[in-house]
DNA sequence: CTATTCTCTACCGACAATATCAATAGGTAGTGA
DNA sequence: TAACTACCTATTGATATAAGTAATAGAGAATAC
């Protein structure tokens, strides 16, 4: 076996798996999944800092510790596969501004989860913010770059605890846990407002993964997973806006889609800065893309192509949950079911739901109920409001006959035959 | 309780199912009377049937000199030229359609054709099919015209004179217009028999002296149309017998006009003819010469007849029928099916329908009987009595829909153009009882197709459906021409002379002559139109058909009830895509794995009852009336067109010959072991593959945290999932056996055949799914040949081995495996006599049911008497060890792996998997004496398990990626490797496994990569007649070298083709087919249009070459070793490299198939396939700059293979990044043409890229010049190696690499080889 | 005319993404010269 | 009657969709323009 460069290692690799290159591990060693806070600190890095191809006067000395010149970060963090489609907010003034409005005046000893920060521009500006506003900063990281200049904080701020994992591990939390990183987190009862102490921060690559991520993220409301077991936990995202476009796109709209639909049934989703404060792209992040075969005003804007516009969203729990615990399941598959045909009067697009499901139809018409309660069923499932949803997900919950298996799919994957 | 009465009464039928009345009625209807002929069969001496070939014992005697000279005449016909088929190759999309045309019909064009067909059936509407043919023939000398379209609506015309007394005089008129441009030529179309025949109709009915004239300046005497007839050659007798002359009297009449027209013209000759075929037709002279006696006139009316009023022949003068069987025993040179053999066949294949619905009638009143009443009905009756419920529904409704689209359509009709699609007349081609069934049917055949749980892909469904009611139409077609069906198309008791070959292709295409004239003309439905009907005939069922359905609330206990529809529609994700889906009712899926499903299988799906029709055409033979095509194309028209030449050319004789012998072959079902099997299959147990009646894996259980935890969530999810998909497999596995059980009681007491037809390469298949001997072990534990042969001593030792090898112990010599047999007779009388309640040591087999099978034979033949002289039937194998690495050995000379392939002979059988799992272990030793972890890890467990499938594969071009998944499913199931090292283990074994074969089988190696390359030039080819066109094409952008680039990968266009020793053109199909959606009444559908041309897919020609030319090896292997064993008298069967004959016929057989191997390899047949190639690309152009690509890999494999491009000097040097193959020429000759892409200069002669034009060097400068000045400074920064390359190009010819050299073996060893096949 | 991303990965039997919407093409009707 | 425009509809083309991409090497094609 060729040892493999660890640049080629895909990215989701390091996503899912554990970061380190195979080879490093002797053969039956177990695998070690996590690397403590005190472990990393004495651990040396295992690369080097290696030699930038600039220099820049002065900075060498700070290197780590200090983000090179933001001008500079296409030579001092050069393309690599692994990082080429995480997008890292690069300009201090907009993380100043946005780390203010995260964390405004008056807060005071927040506990901040920021996934993926990349470089660690954001990072940075949330520990210039007043000391008391927080108490702990939890980093989740995996890149080895970028642990360059994420771990050199550890020395200045004791606040500071990293992870040399992703935070798109379900795993890493587990560890939080289990190190004791959330025992001071108070569980805030959904009712009793907003978390006070908790936030989540994530970069969103402008992948699949990133994408899955956040509809992931919405699916762990209803029944308080994850991070909701302590209460309404504000996520603040720093997404693409074509993701934000389908969050935010209105009822009736051609852009409405079942995303849309969950945020908006578990969560109140609102531009934390205005899109201009992130515009251009090329101004406010990295990487940027080499110019002259894919120029930054892309041609296709609503893709997921590195360069298109970024920008920060924050999304907070509902209290009132239209999702009851236990439905999820039952939201998703007619969720997905109905937006196959979502301009499509629910008349006719209802019998995606299953054999016989015209039967609903009555059901969301009876005149015997309130108005509030009935639906309109001339309005197509991109026409819906979350309280409509919810009306035609409780015909379906409560019909005798709705299909038993609501699991993803039922088609074969047609990988393993062959006898 | 009503549902416990249901309950019961369904396990009642089950187990009753082998008292059931025998399978005989099923076919019959309720007449007593049709069985009567069938039995009679019987009685026929064995000499008439099956008639197809000579009786065996014919031949005997002269089997030795037979056998020696035809081993001379093979070896003649191999080692000669074979013919190729050469066809243009298709052109591009975005040029003009009309240049196109000539052999590739569009499918807009195809579309109007087929609207025509249906406007014409019945007269549906002729005036419409008018408009569109006289639209058609504009096109003059495209492929879709031919004579018997204009015949077919010269006939309509003709038709609508009667109908339409107010038009008469315009039909008339328009009738001889159009036979007056075909006379003058106008048409470029000649009138054939038919179109005389209709014209003398025509002025019979309306000659000025006729009780009804027609006055038009145009009509002809019968005088100058026989003239005419005379000037173009065509047989009055022909005349008189056609097709459309629809009654006798008539046809009288005409030959009656035609006898004095000819004494008119006084032209004996011709009166003699006529009174001749009139004296036949009278009955007056024996239709033939004493071996066959004539059948018609001593033919006792079949009762269909008798009630359709059809006189008897005796009792008219004149009896066209008399005539039609005269010339047919002539075409077909005597062999005509006797009307009472096929009589079962037929009317199982016409009335299929009726049959179901007689069914699911008796079914649906049986339950009426029981008191069931209709309330209940939709919930507790039976699947058919559900079918016939949703049946009277749908046609009604049907009757009803198609009425609205019509209407709807004529109002369309009006308001815009003609160019609106019709479907209309499509539907109104079968009648709205039949489109309910074929709906009803297809649905329920399809179920559980495409990896859908209960239910199929939309996609899949409407065309299936809309090509069933197509079928349909078309076997209604031919039910009404009803032609006599020819037992043979000839024989020979040698295939391979010359004399044999061309009475065979003789015969054969006076077969397919007649057959064509008899049919009138019809055209293929484009697959557009297939979806689009399907949608509209399920969109009905899916709106009529419901079953009520009943649960209990589990909280409440009461019970609800709920009528759902039987089908629904819905759409699922697939990896983000939609995908439409058309699912069954739950409550109706169930019922298929239960219930009995005999009435859901059409014929076209079942054996046949008597031999099938021989092959004469592309779409002619095989079932009596269900059209089926010889070979299974993939969606190329090219590989149609190609197909259809060859045949035409009468190059496919021994190929269809081949498929014939196969056909032949008369097969019964073991009732023994159909006893076993319904036993396990009532009991509802899983045993011998048979999946158990309820699946029987615990469920999954849900974990503590799964609420809270996303990571124990997601892997629960995965886990319910493939629990579900077991499940489901499971249910389809039931149903499939069902199908199978079903089949088999069908024909328990029935000899039965399997129609083959080919794949691409030229394997063969049979054409039944669900029961056939290609199928899985149950399948071939069902069948046994028909025909019984004493054993003999030899024949007995060879069952023996053939159980031994079925059970898996097959890696002994033959004698050892004999005496292993011998050590376990108890087990194996056990077996064979308590199959279900001894020890079954039989279900420990490899191939169980099999092994039962042979137990049960053995034990017999041991039982009795005398053991030699017992009657068997079982087929026994010979199977080829690893076939595909034998053709390479043999191919390559290769000694090492010719040895592990058993070509070279041994005295126990080599096994290639075990030899290479030693070679990998070897080196896992070195290594891990080296201290490499993963060595020591895998010490000593690498099996021939572990090494199997990727060395088999091999011959399919397995890859890295591959070979490492199959490797690590390995690993993972022996549990001693920790499974998170499977991966990185299998990543190290896989690099070794591929390695290692690429040692042993060196020569193999070579040819596969030889046979890449070629493959990989010739599809990036541009041919000769489109070279210039395609530089000279991109004229907007001057010479921008992108749009040069994406040119050339427009006009790629070549597909590799080559011949067979058989002279089958084989046409790889792999295109990038656009596809388009397609509005249906259910949803719109994703399809692409096979006639639309598509640019090559150059990396799957190229990856899947060889694999391809290797079974196309094979199966010219195999073909030849079914004619020889047809010639001395064996019966044969094959599965590909497994071939199958009687226990005594062993040792022959294995002489003919060693014989047909040495001598197919003796043929050269490489260097046969490298000068086609020559012959074939000559000319065919390949842009230079294809041969750039990644780390030069290409080039540097041509380099390898030593390949070299003379060039100039100065060429030379601009060519750097091809440098390893270019040889610098002293001459300043050179292969490469040059030619500035897009630019308008004046036509470019072919010279231009030929060697040896000393000006050419002058002419690049000025080319160079020109485009300097032309273009603008942007152009200047063009790459220097690209631009250097673009404008070249070299004859692929000069680039393909030469043979790689032959190894040392030679094929002639195999003959003492005992292992080759065994 | 380079950099980056995407695709595909074993042959055959046995084939398949689709709803929606904006833009465009094409046809009709009406009108006034 | 030819020509023009406004208006309407059928056709075409582009685009979004789901969501742990189970594990992932390496070549070749496609894409960006």
């Amino acid at each position: 076996m060729s040892p493999q460069s660890p640049w080629l290692v895909p990215y989701w690799r390091n996503i899912k798996i554990f970061r380190r290159p195979r080879q490093s591990r002797g053969l039956l060693e177990p695998r070690r999944s996590f690397v403590g806070v005190a472990e990393a600190k004495v651990q040396n890095p295992k690369t080097k800092l290696s030699t930038p191809i600039y220099e820049v006067e002065g900075y060498e000395s700070s290197r780590g510790r200090e983000l090179p010149p933001i001008d500079q970060w296409r030579k001092y963090f050069p393309y690599e596969k692994e990082t080429s489609t995480r997008i890292s907010l690069r300009n201090p003034d907009t993380t100043d501004a946005l780390a203010n409005a995260l964390v405004p005046e008056g807060s005071q000893g927040k506990i901040i989860i920021e996934s993926d920060p990349g470089p660690g521009q954001l990072t940075r500006s949330l520990l210039k913010l007043p000391r008391e506003r927080i108490k702990k900063l939890i980093i989740l990281e995996p890149n080895d770059l970028y642990l360059q200049y994420i771990k050199p904080l550890q020395a200045i701020d004791d606040r500071i605890m990293v992870y040399e994992q992703s935070g798109y591990e379900w795993g890493v939390y587990n560890k939080l846990e289990d190190a004791g990183e959330l025992d001071d987190v108070l569980k805030v009862p959904w009712t009793s407002g907003v978390h006070p102490q908790l936030s989540f921060i994530t970069h969103i690559p402008t992948t699949v993964l990133g994408e899955q991520l956040i509809s992931q993220l919405f699916r762990g409301i209803p029944d308080k997973q994850w991070l909701f077991q302590y209460g309404r936990v504000p996520l603040c995202f720093i997404m693409s806006s074509r993701m934000w476009k389908r969050l935010d796109a209105p009822m009736g709209g051609t852009q409405r889609c079942k995303v849309g639909v969950m945020g908006a049934a578990t969560s109140e989703i609102t531009e934390l800065l205005p899109f201009e404060a992130t515009q251009p792209f090329k101004d406010h992040f990295h990487p940027v893309p080499y110019a002259k075969y894919a120029p930054v005003p892309s041609k296709h804007p609503d893709t997921r192509r590195v360069g298109n516009p970024y920008q920060v969203v924050l999304t907070v729990p509902r209290e009132f949950q239209a999702i009851q615990p236990g439905n999820l399941d039952y939201w998703d598959y007619c969720l997905r079911k109905m937006f196959v045909q979502k301009a499509t009067p629910l008349k006719i697009s209802i019998n995606s739901l299953g054999p016989g499901a015209a039967t609903l139809l009555k059901k969301l018409t009876d005149h015997d109920l309130p108005p509030s309660e009935q639906v309109d069923i001339r309005k197509s499932p991109n026409g819906l409001n979350v309280h409509e949803w919810s009306l035609v997900v409780k015909a379906f919950v409560e019909w005798p006959f709705a299909p038993e298996d609501l699991s993803i799919d039922t088609i074969f994957s047609n990988t393993n035959e062959h006898r | 309780m009503l549902p416990r009465t249901a309950r019961q009464l369904e396990t009642t039928l089950l187990s009753s199912r082998q008292s059931l009345p025998r399978p005989a009625r099923l076919y019959s209807s309720p007449s007593k009377k049709l069985n009567a002929p069938a039995t009679a069969t019987a009685h026929l001496p064995r000499t008439d049937f099956p008639a197809f070939f000579p009786p065996p014992q014919n031949v005997v005697h002269d089997q030795d000199s037979a056998a020696s000279s035809s081993s001379h005449l093979l070896e003649d016909f191999l080692t000669r030229k074979i013919p190729y088929t050469i066809l243009p190759t298709p052109l591009p999309s975005d040029v003009p359609l009309n240049d196109r045309e000539r052999w590739f019909t569009d499918s807009a064009t195809q579309d109007q054709a087929a609207v025509m067909d249906a406007c014409l059936h019945n007269l549906y509407d002729v005036p419409r099919a008018k408009l569109i043919f006289d639209r058609l023939r504009t096109k003059k000398g495209s492929a879709i015209l031919h004579v018997s379209m204009y015949n077919l609506v010269m006939e309509s015309y003709l038709a609508m004179a009667e109908k339409d007394a107010q038009q008469t005089a315009y039909w008339v008129e328009e009738l001889w217009k159009l036979y007056t441009d075909m006379e003058n030529g106008n048409e470029q179309m000649s009138p054939s028999a038919g179109t005389f025949a209709l014209m003398l109709q025509a002025w019979h009915k309306y000659n000025p002296t006729s009780s009804n004239p027609v006055r038009s300046k145009l009509a002809l005497h019968p005088i100058q149309l026989l003239e005419n007839m005379l000037n173009k050659q065509i047989s009055v007798v022909d005349v008189v017998a056609d097709r459309t002359i629809a009654s006798s009297d008539l046809a009288s009449t005409v030959l009656m006009s035609l006898s004095q027209a000819a004494i008119n013209l006084d032209r004996v000759a011709i009166v003699t003819e006529l009174s001749r075929a009139q004296a036949i037709a009278a009955g007056e002279e024996s239709t033939t010469d004493d071996e066959v006696t004539p059948v018609l006139r001593h033919k006792a009316l079949s009762p269909e007849e008798i009630e359709q009023g059809v006189e008897f022949p005796a009792e008219i003068p004149f009896n066209i029928k008399l005539l039609r069987n005269h010339l047919a025993h002539i075409a077909y040179a005597r062999r005509v099916l006797p009307d009472d053999i096929g009589a079962r066949q037929k009317h199982l294949e016409t009335s299929v329908y009726e049959i179901a619905r007689e069914r699911m009638k008796e079914e649906y009143e049986h339950f009426e009987t029981l008191g069931i009443n209709t309330e209940n009905r939709l919930k507790d009756s039976t699947l058919q009595s559900w079918m016939w419920q949703w049946h009277q529904d749908l046609r009604t409704r049907l009757e009803s829909e198609i009425k609205l689209i019509a209407a709807f359509e004529a109002k369309m009709l009006n308001r815009h153009d003609q160019s609106t699609q019709l479907l209309s007349p499509y539907l109104a081609l079968v009648k709205a009882d039949r489109l309910s069934y074929i709906t009803i049917l297809e649905l329920m055949r399809l179920q559980g197709s495409g990896g859908v749980n209960h239910g199929m892909k939309t996609t899949r469904a409407l065309i299936a459906i809309g090509k069933a009611v197509e079928m349909e139409y078309k076997a209604q077609m031919c039910r009404t021409n009803d032609i006599a069906i020819p037992t043979m198309t000839g024989h020979s008791t040698n295939f391979f002379s010359a004399l044999g070959y061309s009475n065979l292709q003789k015969r054969r295409m006076a077969a397919a002559r007649h057959m064509q004239d008899g049919e009138s003309w019809t055209t293929p439905w484009s697959q557009a139109v297939r979806s689009k009907i399907g949608g509209i005939l399920v969109e009905c069922l899916m709106d009529v058909a419901y079953v009520r359905r009943q649960r209990e609330d589990q909280v409440t206990g009461k019970s609800e009830t709920e009528d759902q529809p039987a089908f629904y529609h819905a759409y699922e994700y697939v990896r983000g895509t939609k995908l439409g889906i058309l699912k069954l009712n739950p409550a109706v899926a169930e019922r298929l794995s239960t219930d009995r499903l005999r009435e859901t299988i059409h014929p076209r799906h079942l054996p046949m009852l008597v031999a099938p029709k021989p092959w004469m055409h592309i779409r002619q033979g095989g079932y009596l009336y269900n059209k089926t095509s010889v070979m299974r194309f993939k969606e190329s028209i090219e590989q149609e067109t190609y197909l259809q030449k060859a045949i035409d050319d009468g190059k496919m004789e021994l190929v269809l010959a081949g498929l014939d012998v196969l056909g032949s072959t008369p097969w019964r079902i073991n009732k023994n072991v159909y006893d076993v099997v319904l036993r396990v299959w009532n009991s509802g147990e899983r045993m011998g593959k048979i999946p158990p009646a309820v699946y029987d894996q615990p469920a999954p259980e849900i974990p503590e945290n799964y609420e809270k935890d996303l990571q124990a969530r997601s892997v629960h999810l995965q886990r319910q999932r493939s629990y579900t998909q077991a499940k489901a497999n499971n249910h389809s596995e039931r149903c499939n056996v069902n199908y199978k059980i079903e089949i088999a009681r069908a024909f328990l007491h029935d000899k039965l055949y399997m129609p083959h037809n080919l794949d691409f390469r030229g394997r063969a298949y049979p054409i039944p799914p669900h029961l056939s001997h290609i199928g899985d072990d149950l399948c071939r534990g069902l069948l046994l040949f028909a025909d019984p042969k004493p054993l003999g001593e030899r024949g007995l030792w060879w069952l023996k081995i053939h159980l031994a090898n079925l059970y898996g112990y097959d890696k002994a010599s033959f004698q050892e495996r004999a005496d292993w047999v011998m050590e376990r007779l108890d087990d194996i009388a056990d077996s064979a006599t308590n199959p279900l309640d001894g020890r079954r040591w039989w279900t420990k087999g490899d191939d169980p049911w099999q092994v039962l099978a042979t137990c049960m034979e053995l034990h017999a033949a041991l039982q009795s008497e005398d053991p030699h002289s017992y009657m068997s039937t079982l087929p026994v194998h010979q199977d080829g060890t690893c076939n595909g690495l034998q053709h390479y050995a043999a191919l390559g000379g290769d000694a090492v792996g010719a040895k592990q392939v058993n070509l070279a002979a041994g005295d126990r059988p080599s096994d290639v998997y075990t030899y290479v799992g030693r070679l990998v272990d070897q080196q896992i030793e070195a290594d891990a004496a080296n201290g490499v972890e993963m060595a020591k890890l895998l010490q000593g467990k690498i099996t021939r398990k572990v090494v199997k499938q990727t060395v088999m594969t091999t011959v399919y071009g397995v890859t890295f990626v591959g070979a490492r998944e199959q490797i690590e499913k390995q690993l993972k199931d022996r549990h001693d490797i920790p499974d998170e090292l499977c991966w990185t283990a299998a990543s190290y074994l896989a690099k070794k496994v591929l390695t290692c074969i690429g040692d042993t089988f060196t020569g193999a190696k070579h040819i596969q990569n030889w046979l890449n390359l070629c493959a990989r030039l010739i599809s990036k080819t541009i041919a000769p007649d489109r070279f210039i066109d395609a530089i000279a094409a991109p004229k907007k952008k001057r010479g921008r070298p992108a749009v040069a680039m994406s040119r050339f990968k427009k006009e790629q266009m070549t597909s590799v083709v080559w011949t067979t020793p058989l002279q089958l053109p084989i046409v790889q199909p792999y295109r990038k087919h656009a596809r388009k959606q397609v509005m249906t009444a259910v949803q719109s559908v994703f399809i692409s249009d096979p006639s639309s041309p598509a640019e090559v897919n150059s990396l799957k020609q190229a990856s899947a070459f060889p694999p391809n030319f290797i079974h196309s090896l094979d199966a010219t292997h195999m073909m030849l070793t079914a004619l020889e064993c047809h010639s001395r008298g064996l019966t044969f069967a094959s599965v590909h490299d497994s071939y199958w004959t009687h226990a005594s016929t062993i040792d022959s057989m294995a002489e003919v198939i060693r014989d047909t191997f040495i001598l197919l390899h003796s043929s050269d047949v490489l260097g046969k396939l490298h000068q086609e190639f020559k012959e074939r690309f000559k000319g065919f152009k390949l842009p230079l700059i294809h041969l750039q690509n990644k780390g030069g890999n290409l080039v540097k494999m041509l380099s390898e293979s030593g390949v070299r491009i003379v060039a100039t000097p100065e060429q030379a040097k601009s060519l750097e990044s091809i440098a390893a193959i270019v040889e610098v020429s002293e001459t300043g000759s050179s292969a490469i043409g040059e030619q500035p892409i897009g630019s308008e200069g004046e036509p470019i002669s072919d010279q231009v890229f030929l060697e040896e034009l000393d000006e050419e060097d002058d002419s690049i400068d000025e080319w160079e010049g020109q485009r300097k000045k032309a273009a603008a400074a942007n152009i200047a920064r063009e790459a220097k190696a690209t631009r250097e390359l673009l404008g070249k190009f070299v004859d692929v010819v000069d680039l393909l690499p030469p043979l790689p050299e032959k190894g040392t073996f030679s094929v002639q060893e195999i003959k003492s080889s005992p292992y080759f096949f065994s």
